[in-house]
DNA sequence: TGTACATCAGTGAACGCGCGTTCACTGATGTAC
DNA sequence: TGTACATCAGTGAACGCGCGTTCACTGATGTAC
């Protein structure tokens, strides 16, 4: 669309895996056909499977690229906020105030996680798809957990909270957050509750006013 | 399964319901065919359509049973929390930490939530399953919406948070901590996932040590 | 108590459309010598 | 520079299976009188 007015178009492998996932965060996977996929973006069927050998190959290409679209905003979210602290706990903070900015501009709220939507289709796919899932959640853990480490060295928790629990909650609201947004058409509830997470994490690691 | 050895089986209407629940969760609702239930339920096609019109209608009944199942749970839950501590913080407080005992004593973990699920499949559905929907977490959050008003006005709160978004984090949380378990296959992050909510309602509500 | 009718909880066969997938083929571009 | 071959990015037609849905029908139970 936008991409028409300039030079190039976005290769048309890419142009399958836009239009696949709204598609299938917004009708599951089952209730994407490969025609409306192959409608939107102009080509024929047999063009479809010279691109993938068949549909779950999409699915997987799918979630690939959401993971690493995911993973490329929370590094330049969180590059950007070492940027401008150099204590751990604000620089986190800040963090988590430009994610929940940056999911409140999104003009229709967040679209879905494709990696709860492929959560909810699980037994669909084989081991390989799964793993990836587990891998990308995994990962945020790892990443947040890093940070939770790097913070608490300098503030010792009020209270022992497993710093695990704590990284994969920001999964979690961020996740259940888009449900909530989604459902009830309220598309800045996702951001107020990465704000609430926030609002926790400086609760636990800030030092009781003396 | 179960009613199998007792007197009386569950109505085929409830078996259909108890068996797509289980494959919609695991498979979407497209990916669930007619075929598989009545094979699972043991009727002939002609007898599925004698109970749902169509297959929307079996997705309403759906949503409409785990609503009611899961506010079933809820009021039992609370209410016994309400015989154990007159104060409502403490109250909310063993609701929660019940709350997180009961998901953890599932055998398979959570099998997951139906309006997470219907949600990532919102555009096969009528405005009629998604107002289900919608009125399903809002009525939620009115729900724990009152716990946190009595709770606020025994202990003001210590920085000023919206309860209706604290309200709303119980479903996020756990809605994301289900799907948190069910990728990670940690079956026990979910309930952790309720405690560390119960934690974050305890330090905004607890009074500061005198 | 017997008969007539109605409702309940299904059966069985058929339909036709849409789905994912395959296969032989093609024109444009790139590379070797 | 010309020719031969290879690769890339697809096309077009066909296939057959599974899907949701319909329709006429049925045996068992309930109700009216």
């Amino acid at each position: 669309m936008v991409d028409a007015l300039t030079q190039k178009p976005p290769p048309t492998r890419q142009q399958i895996i836009a239009a696949a996932q709204e598609a299938v965060l917004a009708k599951g996977f089952s209730g994407t056909s490969i025609d409306e996929l192959i409608a939107a973006v102009g080509i024929s069927k047999s063009g479809f499977f010279y691109h993938f050998r068949d549909k779950t190959e999409l699915a997987k290409a799918l979630l690939q690229c959401y993971v690493e679209e995911d993973n490329r905003i929370f590094d330049s979210i969180f590059a950007r906020a070492d940027e401008l602290s150099e204590d751990p706990l604000h620089s986190f903070l800040i963090g988590l105030k430009m994610l929940a900015e940056t999911l409140g501009d999104l003009p229709n709220g967040h679209p879905g996680c494709m990696v709860a939507a492929i959560c909810y289709h699980e037994q669909l796919f084989d081991r390989e798809v799964r793993d990836i899932n587990a891998k990308a959640i995994l990962g945020w853990r790892q990443r947040f957990r890093e940070r939770l480490d790097r913070i608490s060295t300098v503030y010792p928790p009020r209270n022992p909270v497993s710093l695990d629990d704590l990284a994969d909650m920001l999964s979690a609201v961020a996740d259940g957050g888009i449900v909530l947004s989604k459902v009830t058409k309220d598309t800045d509830s996702l951001p107020r509750q990465i704000l609430l997470y926030r609002e926790f994490v400086r609760l636990i690691f800030n030092p009781p006013p003396s």
